[in-house]
DNA sequence: GATGAATGAGCATTCATTCAT
DNA sequence: AATGAATGAATGCTCATTCAT
């Protein structure tokens, strides 16, 4: 009478690797560890997924899910301005408190450099991740939101740059590093020019 | 006919590890490598330190000096503007090209999210790098150099996170990532409002 | 409509396991390739045969019967001497060409040193090849077919020695073991003597 | 006070590796039960030996090294006779009381089909050897000992194919395989030939 | 300062076997 | 008859560390 378990195993399986990888790193990741945390027997591990190397690009994959969830169109109503602020200072913040994708993206980031699996997806990733945010600031532009000297790539290449690392060091010194007002300013940067009456810099 | 020099061991077997670690990561760093590499016995390496987390200590000590010594500050007749510029758009170039501190430095920021000792130190280097980026800002405002609204904290908190996430992104995507476009966009940004004439962004 | 033939499936998975060892040898054979020959499932597999012992079992027969079938006596018209030659130099060489069937036993033999089940099957094998050639000997020696003073058990133990050794070393060294001569040597001295006029020797 | 052992840790686990071969054979040769043998941990035994294959290798070497000092020549008074005598029925029957080389020999012949390494070493192996017999042949017709019709090289090749085959049935029927009638009635048709007045056979 | 030898705890992976369906 | 999922006991090998010399 005992209801068969739905048992998505590889599913669980990813998804415990992807909390131990938050918790301890790629380099603390051990297959025991995460048999053990869906409760399931070392083999049965190796029967789902034959190396911790596929495991590995199963993790892979369920990030990039979710990072793509996280980039997901805001309501029909939102203009591209909303959706580039949401990009910038909106979403880090959710995306910090409930889930650690940035943690184990930064592993995987790191890891990407030595392992050509890794190296590939994430290469599309953050070719992806750019060509999204040129969009938005594309169409900013276009609707005169946001300055009209800006190039949408190199703002995308900026901003991706600033969200990379200000989740890195958000995770080094949460308490001291001004999230928020770095976010709100590269926005503002972007918005709105200095008044007109400063003082021109002089270089 | 004294064969072996004053030898500096402990200075070469950290300076071997942060090759090492340059080379295969914090995770692929072994003590053995490390010893053959300055071509010494395991057991001397113990020697001169007790565990290998002290030579990671080491390591950490080593990469900091790295750091500093890439921050010194330019000569007397440099404006602010110069040493500002020269931060974000001149240095990395170069940093990238000859040595690897880049790559040191984000293993272990990544390390130091779990390692007390390592969190410490970065902790540290973080808040210098920023108040040092601050200062600098600083300048430029009170010289007029910059746009006048420039907070210099939010300022340095988007300059260390932008250099942070594009030298990963150099590391990921060498070839299609415009790290001297988008360092120049952002310089941009800071000296100079946009046009005066230009259509304010509505929001 | 019927798609799954009447299946002697136990037989199918004792020949794929003979190929198996045949290939790879016992310390190669596994349970799952043997299945995966087949093209069933391993549980399959365990459903047919309990243990791989068992399976075990069954190629042993399998050789068995094989090799009774080398020795089917020939056609009415040969005479014991036919037989003699046919099973020193003929046969081996066949044999050799299209089965494998010397290559297990030999992996058997060795088996059979260690596992009581499979030495019992080998004990009995031994001894009825040697009672066979035995008899095919003592033929000879009854219608002067050979030399008058061969003792058929000796040369019955001399021959299938030469044999199985014969066979081991085609196996290390085909290119160069002169398998033909060898086989062709040895029956001549138990036909022939030698020339009357030889100087015999003194010891 | 405890004297240092010797500790000719490599030769130690060489031949508590031999033994084990011979008791086991190779597929239930384990590194654990090898070091266990030796009354040393696991990993001292990989830091003498990087591999189980590099410990086999030097297994390999060591029963050359063994199959060499088998064949020791014979005492200066020794007629080549004796040295064939001693070669077929005398030492087999020494080797097999006391040694267990046949049937690690055995062992590592089966595996030289499959393993480069060990084959090189068997071909090798098994070149001299029948060189050496050849050779010994050889001077015993050229000094009219034994048969004058008889080809050193065929020669070599039965007998050691004879002593082959003949230790593999000492090993399945020890209690029913005549190896000295056998190895007795060998020698005695290289030697001498059939009584001049028999009746020749017909074919 | 330096080394050879040794070790415990651990690691990913393997494999025959079992069991519910 | 057949299978997917699961498992326990190994298996060769790794690595930081220790210790006597």
């Amino acid at each position: 009478m005992v209801l068969a378990p739905p048992a998505d195993r590889r599913g669980e399986l990813v998804r415990a690797a992807f909390d131990l990888i938050a918790d301890k790193g790629l380099e603390g990741l051990r297959t025991r560890d995460i048999a053990a945390a869906v409760g399931i027997n070392i083999s049965t591990l190796h029967y789902h997924f034959a190396t911790k190397e596929a495991l590995l690009a199963g993790v892979v994959e369920h990030v990039m899910q979710l990072f793509k969830s996280l980039h997901a169109p805001l309501p029909p109503g939102a203009t591209p301005l909303d959706e580039l602020r949401h990009l910038i200072a909106g979403q880090a913040r959710d995306r910090r408190a409930e889930s650690r994708v940035d943690v184990v993206m930064h592993e995987l980031m790191l890891r990407s450099r030595r392992d050509p699996q890794v190296r590939t997806a994430f290469e599309s990733l953050m070719r992806i991740w750019r060509a999204v945010v040129e969009a938005i600031v594309a169409r900013c532009v276009r609707d005169h939101l946001v300055r009209d000297d800006l190039d949408p790539r190199t703002v995308s290449a900026v901003v991706t740059s600033f969200l990379i690392g200000a989740n890195m060091q958000l995770g080094i010194t949460p308490a001291t590093f001004a999230f928020d007002a770095a976010a709100q300013g590269l926005v503002t940067w972007l918005l709105a020019p200095a008044p007109c009456g400063a003082k021109p810099p002089r270089s």
